[in-house]
DNA sequence: CAGCATAACTAAACATCTTTATATAAGCTA
DNA sequence: TAGCTTATATAAAGATGTTTAGTTATGCTG
C-alpha cells in the first residue's frame, strides 16, 4: 500500500514533467515558454483579473506571477493598468494575442502527441480520474 | 477536442501542484524539502550511483541535481566519493539515513491523505493509466 | 474620526531548475 | 601516440517559484 501510494505520486510527477518539458521546448519556436504562454491563457481566458486571480489560476503565488507578468509587460505582451484599491487589472495587447494564438497551435499539437498513446477512451477515464482528485481535494 | 487536450494538461498539472505542495509544506517538519527529500529517496535506492543517473531517477538536470546534491553534502547527509573517471558516488551518510527515514513516514501519511478521495478500485485504475502512459512515452 | 480588518501589490532572499558552454577522464582507433 | 568519442562533472546566467515580511488602498465598526 505505502509503495503503491510513492509510486502514484511519481507517475503524476513523471507525466507532468514530460508534458511540462515537451510544451516548454515546442513553444521556443514560436519565442515564448510554457509559463508565460499560460499566463497569456489566463489573462485570455479573464480579461482584466488581478495579479492574485490570475496567480490562483496558473497555480503559483502572486510574487511569482508578479516578476512573470513584468516580464511580459517588457515584452508588450500584456497591458497592466491600475483598478480599484491596489487592484491591477491585466489584457492583453495586439502582440500577446498573436503569441497566444500561435502557442495555441504548437501546444495542441504536443498534447496530442503526449496523449495519444492512450486510447480515447482511456484519455477519457484520466481526465474524468484527475478531474475528482481534484475537484474532491479542493472540499477538503 | 482541443480543449479536453488543454484541460487533460491543466488537470495532471493541477494534481502534481496539490501534491508537490502538500508534500512540501510536510516535510517542513522534518527539516526538509521534497526536492531534497526525493533526492535522498533516490540515492537510497541506488547507492552509489552518479549525478547523472540520480539526476534522471528524479526528473532533472545533471546541473540541478549537483547543486541540490551540494546542499546536502553540506548538511552531512550525503557523501560524495569520487569514481570511476569523473563520476561521483553518492551514498547516505547516517544522518541522510535518519531524514529520510522521518520524510518517508510524513510522505506516506500525506500522500494517503492526498489520494484518499479516490477509492481503491479508482486509485489502481488511475496509477495504471499514468503507468502506461509514461511507459508508452518512453518508446516513443 | 480612529482603529482594525481585508484585499492586493511589492521587496528581498533564496531554492530550484534550465540552457549554454566548458572541462576532464577513459576508451577506442588509426 | 594523436585524435576522436563518450561519459561525467562544473560554471555562469537567467527563469521560475517559494517564503517571509512589508506596504498601501478600502471598507467597516465603534
Amino acid at each position: 500500500m505505502h509503495g503503491e501510494l510513492q509510486e502514484l505520486g511519481r507517475a503524476v510527477k513523471q507525466a507532468q514533467y514530460r508534458q511540462h518539458r515537451a510544451l516548454d521546448s515546442a513553444l521556443q519556436a514560436v519565442g515564448t515558454t510554457l509559463a508565460q504562454w499560460d499566463a497569456l491563457r489566463a489573462i485570455s481566458r479573464s480579461p482584466g483579473a488581478s495579479a492574485r486571480e490570475l496567480a490562483a489560476a496558473t497555480f503559483q503565488t502572486e510574487q511569482a506571477f508578479g516578476t512573470l507578468a513584468g516580464r511580459l509587460t517588457a515584452q508588450d505582451l500584456v497591458e497592466r493598468r491600475p483598478g480599484h484599491g491596489r487592484r491591477i487589472e491585466h489584457h492583453l495587447t495586439p502582440a500577446g494575442e498573436q503569441v497566444l494564438a500561435a502557442g495555441r497551435k504548437v501546444a495542441d499539437r504536443v498534447l496530442a502527441d503526449c496523449f495519444s498513446a492512450l486510447p480515447d477512451t482511456d484519455r477519457a477515464t484520466l481526465l474524468d480520474l484527475l478531474r475528482r482528485l481534484n475537484t474532491l481535494q479542493e472540499a477538503h
